[in-house]
DNA sequence: TACTCTGCTACTAAATTAGTAGCAATGGTT
DNA sequence: AACCATTGCTACTAATTTAGTAGCAGAGTA
């Protein structure tokens, strides 16, 4: 699947309106829990396959390749990291932990 | 595939950790963007459709069944609504409209 | 009755993801 | 140097998910 660059056609969005770029790249599979694991600090590959349970070799690599082309991932000594711009992305949907708890409670689980 | 209820096996946690059965829903396609969608006020089934461009209504209606199960979106008289916790939801992700921006911009998009 | 609109189901084709094997490169050990 | 372990990743197939399209049942109107 193509990358989701913002201007470019995207999911939701033939003008490629940024936010629905946004919303493409994180509704992949495993991208929100790849920058939800990367949070935890830099990972190198197989640290980040495991803490990522079952997600495969090739799906993290792609979806490593995409983060970084979108600069919300950077590689370096330590392995992958996630750069200023996806820190800062992170600590928007961060409070998202407590409210999957409260959401959790609500349901019963 | 099934709707990943928080307590239960979902992608990424074999316990359901409540943040990673959030991260799977939300990791679908369309699920980010039907709730994003839903925030500028209550929808027809139809009026939803078009609202997301492109997506099919086989899948629209799966990903509204799995938002209904799980108490995010609701459906009423006037359609389809997000629910208080919905909204709630959405809160917490409304930034992302600004930040998309800011990272187009960084992009040179 | 006929016409329109809405909500949705059904079906097939295309695309994505999972699962697994394994290779090239690096670095330590003996 | 030969051997072994680890890392980073590629390649391939099978399973699953999504797109795309057709169309039907029910409600409202005229």
């Amino acid at each position: 699947m193509a990358i989701p660059i913002p201007g470019t056609q995207v999911r939701g969005s033939q003008t490629g309106k940024p936010i629905m770029a946004l919303l493409d790249l994180l509704g992949r599979t495993w991208s929100l829990g790849v920058i939800w694991q990367l949070q935890q600090g830099p990972a190198t590959f197989r640290a980040l396959q495991q803490r990522c349970e079952q997600i495969s070799p090739s799906l993290l690599n792609t979806r490593l390749k995409e983060l970084i082309a979108l600069n919300i991932v950077t590689k370096n000594d330590s392995g992958y990291a996630l750069t200023p711009q996806g820190e800062h992305l992170f600590n928007i949907i961060a409070p998202l932990g407590d409210w999957s708890k409260d959401w959790a409670k609500q349901l019963g689980a």
